[in-house]
Parts: structure tokens; sequence; C-alpha cells
RNA sequence: GCGGAUGGCUGGAUGGCCGCACGUCUUCGGGCGUGAGGAAAGUCCGGACUUCAUGAAGCAAAGGCGGCGGGUAACGCCCGCCCGGGGUAACCCGAGGGAAAGCGCAACAGAAAGCAAACUACCUGUCUUCGGACGGGAAAAGGUGAAACGGUGGGGUAAGAGCCCACCACGGUGAUGGUAACAUCACUGGUAUGGCAAGCCCCGCCUGAAGCAAAACCAAGUAGGAACCGCGCGGCCUGUAAGGGUCGGGGCCGCUUUAGCCCCAGCAGGUUCGGGUGGUUGCAAGAGCGCAUCAGUAAUGAUGCGCCCAGAUGAAUGGUCAUCAAGGGCUUCGGCCUGAACAAAAUCCGGCUUACAGGCCAUCCGCGAAA
RNA sequence: GCCGCUGUAGCUCAGAUGGUAGAGCACGUCAUUCGUAAUGAUGUGGCCGGAGGUUCAAGUCCUCUCAGCGGCA
């Protein structure tokens, strides 16, 4: 993880980065609700993969959870990735994500707690558009 | 200074913006406070706590511990000492009771693997076909093995042997010192007592079982199940009957004894429990931490003062940027690059073990004139 | 979090009471067949998950450790 110079601009801006995460999104807490994301959209990226599915139950809320099972590495490695995936999707989902739909994100070995964070953000968007086609 | 030994500490700092969990205040906008470790790890020991088992005593089984003394709530931990081994030394290592209570094991090799015996070789008697055969003595030498019934030296003898002597080792007795393990000294014995108990075992001591996913409570109330209440209830005696008395059987953690408790036909019904779901409690003031004084060689204890220090449950302590910094690498000596290991609570404590980049401190030892 | 179980040949498993580690499948070679399969004969292949310890000697006994798997509201 270099620091460029690129991303310093952008970054810092206190105008753009959104409020907390539980204000606008719900956390998945059930089994069943994971198992359900699972059957929907796919998409890999190089920092993680995304799932995503449209409840179609009539609420509006976007819900999001997070995995990271023991091949990502021990629990360390666990959180640092968890907390990493929490800060992409409350920076992304609020702007780019769909009323009534749920978003799982899974982490993966190595790459999810080291990747340049600017990378991941830019990942996170493009894997978006593609899960939403 | 170089090379070591031991014990301990630390294991990034500051700030900006955005964000998380808990607590608290609130004018509901938000503000304030706190927020991973020395190992939080492995789950190897010891407890607290909770539930289960009817109480007590004894026995057995199973498991563990094991020099001595002390510390502790307790321990398999810690401290001090003893013994044995290693090291020039500082110091380190040791599951360190019993093998003369008993059973068992030792492949291959070797004559022989634990009662002692005797293959080759040694000494000697008889016979001899001169190759040796048979008998006696003896256990020093040879070879085998991980291990062969004390070791070294001398005397002694036909050859030899604790057969005799000196020293060492070992056993027994006594004295002295020490709380003790044990040590030292004196006398004495003359081979008895080889190894393995992390083989069975013996001796001494300890242990009821499970575990916070324990467990308690609340809400909602359904399928199948269990218990209690009610009707009613084993044999015998007495009684018209109600009732009373007496004798049994079974169950209550492996066994026994004793005390006590429960059950012993069936069922339309009523009540409760239990199974699954969600929530609350357990769940954060404790064998707590810091400082000082005193007692003690020390582990540790006592007293006084001060402090409050995570509490999540798909599981908080993060993201990003800047500055600084120990250290490392390159160097044209201007500087440039890099820039933290092992690893994150899950009921809580006391230990042990394992992982750990780098840095710091103290004490001690050897070499060296000294640094 | 707590409590258990298993690691041996390429694979699936044996291995009593410490003494030269075995079986089946697979693989190689040969035979049989005009050829293949099947069958028969024969051979290769292991530091017994890792590190220490006890013992003369450890797959086996003891301690630590690393993986994998299962159960508990």
């Amino acid at each position: 993880m270099k620091p460029s110079e690129a991303t310093q601009g952008t970054l810092g801006n206190a105008g753009e980065t959104p409020p907390a995460v539980s204000v606008c999104l719900h956390v998945l807490k059930k089994r069943t609700d994971f198992l359900a994301c699972n059957k929907g959209n796919y998409r890999g990226v190089k920092g993680f993969v995304l799932q995503a599915r449209d409840r179609q139950d009539g609420t509006t809320d976007i819900r999001v959870g997070f995995t990271c099972s023991k091949k990502v590495g021990n629990a360390v490695a666990r959180n640092r990735a968890k907390r990493r995936l929490r800060e992409v999707a409350r920076l992304t989902l609020p702007q780019m994500g769909r009323a009534g739909w749920d978003y799982v994100l899974i982490g993966k070995r190595e790459v999810t707690a080291t990747r340049d964070f600017q990378v991941m953000l830019s990942d996170m968007k493009y894997a978006l558009k593609k899960v939403h086609e």
C-alpha cells in the first residue's frame, strides 16, 4: 500500500463522505438471508466477491452482509478484511445501491486486507454496475 | 572492549477528517467518557461460579501427583535447600519414592541374560591309536552384546578366586550437625543388592460429574411426550361399613451398611413441565491494580493511601492523510529508500506451554594491562 | 467458547503384551491371447503428521506441537 499522489486529492474531503452505515443500511444477521443472496447475481473482482439480490418484498431498505471465513486467514486477518469491506460498503452503497436489495461481500485471502483502498472503491463501483444488469 | 549467563521491561508516538460498540448527559441537533494482549493463543493443570446426583460412613474402580521444607484459595505452579549430571565459571538440566513384597520383559548375537552356570582357553590326574578321550580344580583371560554377580594395585597359588591386604565403591550400626531431604566422621561386613516401574504393581497423598452453548427468568403459545391433581390403588388381619394395623416387591450414580424419600391396576378430564423461536439476566469491584512501610534469604503475607480499568453476540476498537521516530539498506556523504514481530477479548481469575522483528535496563562470569 | 476423535505405501485400512512395518486396490515386468480385457506369477513403493523425552531399542509408552473432522444452545 503505497500512498500515491493521485489518491491524495480525492480523500479528506469531508463533504463527500456519507454518514454512518447504520443510518442508511441494515446489516444481515440471518443465515437464510446469506443463502438467498448466494443464489442471486454474482460478481468477483480482484479484492473481493460481491453477491446481490432483489428481495421483491415491498420494503425499500438496503441491506448488506459480510463474510470472511477461515480461508481468509487467522482472526487478525479476518477482522481486518471485514472492516475494510464494511468501509467500502459505507462509502458506495448509499449512493449506488438500489432500494430493496441485499448485498453480500465476501473477503479473499491476502488480497482483501492489503489491496489499495482507492482501487477497492473502484472495484466496488464496477462490481455494482455489473451486478445490477 | 570481546565472548557468555540470568532476571525484567517495552513491543511505535502526535494530530486532522469520516466512522463503530458500550456507558452517560441532552434543549433530541448532538456533546462527553471509555474501548484488545503479553501471550487475548493452545485448552495442558488448578480454582471461583452454576446445575445435576437424597444425606452420612466405608470399600472398590478409574485417573493424577511423587527428594525435603515453605508459599498459596488451590495446583502438576512458585521460592529456598538437598542429591545426581553438564560447564573453566556465572549458571543450567533432572516424571528425583520403592527393583533385598511379588509378577513380567530383554529381539539378534553369545557358553551363559539372572537360580547361577561353564564354550574356547588355564591348571591337574588317568588312559592313549600321540589326533585326543574321560574325570577333577578354578572363574582371572578371550570373543558376543546396550548390559556378563564390584573397580585399580599388590600379595598369594598347580592355576586361580574378596582367598588376604590398601584405596575407591556398596551395605549395616552408631555419633555429630540440620525442622527435614541429607552431609561429615568412626566402627564393621566381604559380595550379597545388575537394568526397565513414561510394563503390571507396592507405598504415601489428591479427585462426585458436567460445564457460561453451565444455568435462571420472561414473552408467545402448536404436533408428539412426561409428571402431578382427581376418581381410584398389591397381599394378609380386624371391622357391617368408614377406617385402622401389619407384611412385601421395585427405584433413588459402581458396591455395602445405615437413615430417609418415592412408586407399585387403569383413565373421559384439569394443571404443570419439557422440545423448538425471540429476549433479559448470568456479565464485569475482582484471590483487582498502583505506591509506600513493615515481616521474611525468597516465593509471599500484613497494614495504610489512592484508583475504577472492554463487555460484543453475523460479534465494536476501523478507514484515510500528514508529521515525527528507534532501527535497517544504498551512498557521489548532499541525501535517498524502507520503516515494525507474534497475534486480537467472548464467564472470570492463578499458573504452565507454545509463537514473537526490533529495542532498553539491571546483576553476574570468563578472557584481557585497560577500555 | 466448551468437549471429543483421527493422522501409517499414490488411495482405503490392519499392526495384541516395545524387538526387521503388512493386506487389498493401483503401478512396473513376464506368461496366457492373433490382439485387448480378465486371470496367474513376480517386483517397486514408507524416516509411521512434526519436535523432544523414557528405554539397549519407540509406529507402539510419556510430554509438547501442527493439521483435519465431529458434537453441544
